[in-house]
DNA sequence: GTTGCATCTCATGAAATGGTAATGCGGGTT
DNA sequence: AACCCGCATTACCATTTCATGAGATGCAAC
């Protein structure tokens, strides 16, 4: 799950990137306005968390350009502001929902992951479990088992298989790997990918009669039970 | 839902008491810290209304004791003080949302509604005892035991026993478990959580078999008796 | 005050993780 | 058939993360 905060206040902004981040999702920052509408353009976040007031643009007219431009992205808006009216208005300029300050981290944790459920139900109907043939991956408790058997990954095994599975019949290439599973915007000049490769596929196919992860020589990998 | 509030002055007391009635609340008062806090820990309430400033045992006082002896319960402060060290300090002692005086009645009602609902949506339909495989842990009894035999813990010890085993199966973080068992809303750079994890680790789990807490490298720690 | 106890902090050692690189295999092409 | 290139596999080890015990601190009771 990709989220952008938009917050001026840094350490707080870190404390959740920090928070959010164990929490398994991938964080971005931004300290102003601009930067973060900018930013929110050009990437394509799951949730936005955006304070209200902000440096260089106001937290409210940044969801309206977003809208603007046609972007459904979900945001959460966090504010000192906590009167009636206040919250009204920071629903109608687009936000999906409203936090006021000070919030409990948990709460805001679990009004993110409602937002982005709320939207991946929309996009594929998709529960808290991805399956590819027997092989099936438990997001909320990080968990994966094949044939009903326990198999248990590394942080690392583990983002790449999501990222597989997510793509689970389409064909996905190492710099598609680098960029989402590894946040490398470049070439490494290693082998990371096929090392982390071998080493998930020893673990969910090597004691399996179907091989799940398959090489497309000359392109990338694909997930599925076709060959 | 059982509220108690704490307040001095009794007219307001009872104002507020008249008002949560209305709106459907089971309502307690108490007009100095030690009878307040006699009540908190012979009942047990959904959430607390305390006033800072109290004859007899001041407000932040009172609520240490209260986790001191192991209660999560949420607490309301409210307070002549509005500076924003002082909101600090109150939320740091334990307080879970702070309220200046003079304030709407409205306001106090959603938050002590916010309140509630957080609690009640932690703990819904919870019978007394929590079990986690041979380990229960009696709710009213605040007492603890493995296979029978009686586990002694210290009540910080408890508090994130609590809060481990109602997410029993679940990934908790440590930015959940600083958030919901040490209210601190902000990284204290230092492992306690490790630390406390470490003690409660040798006393539920060191002398039996099988282990119930388990450790997430990276991300943070998870109850049960599943790997 | 002073004392006692719970809890936090810090230092240290242990363990796990994941990137690197060496090696070997095999398909496809000439 | 030989060669080359791409990929698979694995051992190694730097780095990060965690566990634990001893000492310091802070709070409450007397």
């Amino acid at each position: 799950m990709r989220l952008l905060i938009i917050e001026d206040d840094v350490e707080a902004a870190h404390y959740l990137r920090h928070g959010l981040t164990e929490s398994g999702h991938v964080v971005d920052c931004a300290h102003d306005g601009e930067t973060g509408l900018h930013l929110a353009l050009e990437n394509d976040y799951d949730v936005l968390v955006v304070d209200r007031m902000l440096p260089r643009r106001d937290g409210l007219s940044l969801i309206r350009m977003l809208r603007a431009d046609g972007r459904a992205t979900p945001v959460l808006v966090l504010s000192a502001l906590g009167q009636v009216d206040q919250r009204v208005e920071g629903l109608r300029a687009g936000g999906d929902d409203y936090l006021v300050k000070p919030y409990a981290f948990v709460e805001l944790l679990a009004r993110v992951d409602a937002l982005a459920r709320r939207i991946q139900s929309q996009e594929s109907a998709t529960p808290g479990v991805l399956k590819v043939a027997d092989l099936e991956l438990d997001l909320e408790r990080r968990r994966v088992s094949r044939a009903g058997q326990l198999i248990r990954l590394q942080p690392r095994e583990l983002r790449l298989l999501e990222y597989l599975m997510r793509r689970a019949g389409r064909i996905v290439t190492r710099t598609m790997l680098l960029e989402q599973v590894w946040d490398l915007h470049f070439d490494p000049q290693t082998n990371v990918v096929d090392s982390q490769i071998s080493r998930l596929r020893a673990k969910i196919d090597r004691d399996f009669d179907v091989p799940l992860l398959h090489t497309l020589r000359g392109i990338g990998y694909r997930m599925g039970d076709e060959i």
